[in-house]
DNA sequence: AATGACCAAGTGATCTGATCATTTTCATTC
DNA sequence: GAATGAAAATGATCAGATCACTTGGTCATT
């Protein structure tokens, strides 16, 4: 065969996931939906299944698809996203969580000003739950699942900038790597001191002021960064 | 079984495709090695070559591993990495491409402050290389090429600030699907002027000047921004 | 000695056709 | 009407084979 011109060299896999994915946008299925099972689709592309489950796996690796034992495949959850946290990343090093957090103290803060402009409204009542939630476990202390919906809230708010790259990106840097090695390195500055900070940052962004939200989310984010590197030094 | 507490189901698949990543990490392989054959895998975990295709697959999808027919399984070009552009992703819209390029324009801009203040010796080395490829191509006349090599002068620029998570963001957020889209919608500004400002950015950074390089970055992009913005309007 | 055609081994790609495990459905039973 | 349990649907894994591509070496040609 030729594939003039060009470098690629189409294998019967690629074409299957892209026909796969080109499949599911056709029926305009969104995440969670049902897809096809695996023998349906090996018939319908005249493919053997071990080759369906492979080209299904690549699509799996990324959130495009998902298989359930016993039930069927699913849409994914980050089917169409243009970046993506890799599922496979390993557990960062001390080096590679610092650098992480100071690559989030350059994004967020004008994340957080955008989304004081823009301040979009389904995002805002999330950030707004976030708050709450975080405000009980303060109280019942169970530090895990409140450093997840910290998280949330910092997701929650790039969302509010109305702009799904930007918002991808940070759902990218706050995986939850970054909170397994918190807990692990017992790292952890004044939880309330955190929550309120959030307040102030949730209440900025409400008031539409790009400044305040941009400098709260930067002396946040920097606060944050600090304990680390001061309980890293003192272990 | 039973996975008390948790809600993990790990099938042997996810067993085997994290035994494998541990496999390259013990031998420290990186990018470009060799790894094992496919038969050797199946032998070496006792399961059926299908099983190890199906996790080499997870693995390629993000880049881990690369399978060449006929030759062999390689350690891949993003293995490691955190924050990887997702490589299924379906070529933006319009609305998207704009969205993407501002996220652009709020990221690329304090990401070449800190450059400008950090100056990795290699990447400086390679954003001189693409200005001067890029210098060639604006003679020449090939445009495919010299939008190929800016974005290479951007994540060249990302290099410099010595982060490789924002040099995995920018890298991201500048992927083909960019150009090819710029291409189709026959968009671009001034070339030279392009060259011009990417020189000019080049300049701030040698000369350890942050807020020059990050004005004039952002200068650029909302260039780029407008030229695009315009020409949506006026197709 | 350099070059190029050819062959053979290694390896990925794909197929066929099973069997096992899990989930879901639904008729049966109490 | 709710609980039970068989049956169907579906994913997971296996075994073994054949095809296709790459690579390195052989060997004849030049």
């Amino acid at each position: 065969m030729s594939t003039s011109g060009g470098v690629v060299r189409r294998s019967l896999l690629d074409d299957l996931a892209t026909s796969m994915l080109a499949l599911i946008a056709d029926r305009k299925l969104s995440s969670g939906d049902q897809f096809e099972s695996v023998r349906s689709l090996a018939d319908r592309f005249k493919v053997a299944v071990p080759t369906v489950r492979e080209a299904l796996r690549r699509l799996e690796a990324t959130g495009a698809v998902e298989l359930r034992h016993g039930s069927g495949v699913y849409v994914g959850q980050h089917i169409g996203r243009l970046v993506l946290a890799n599922p496979l990343a390993p557990t960062p090093s001390s080096d590679r969580l610092i650098e992480l957090l100071q690559a989030r103290a350059l994004i967020e803060p004008p994340v957080a000003a955008l989304a004081a402009r823009v301040r979009t409204e389904a995002a805002l009542e999330r950030m707004d739950s976030d708050l709450a939630t975080a405000a009980e476990l303060v109280e019942s202390g169970d530090h895990a699942q409140l450093a997840e919906v910290n998280m949330d809230f910092h997701r929650s708010l790039a969302q509010a900038s109305g702009n799904a790259t930007l918002a991808e990106v940070v759902e990218s840097v706050t995986v939850v790597n970054v909170r397994e090695q918190l807990e692990i390195l017992h790292i952890h500055g004044d939880r309330q001191t955190d929550l309120d900070e959030h307040r102030a940052i949730y209440a900025a962004v409400v008031a539409g002021d790009p400044e305040l939200a941009e400098r709260l989310t930067r002396e946040h984010l920097d606060g944050v960064l600090a304990v680390i590197n001061n309980r890293l030094q003192h272990p």
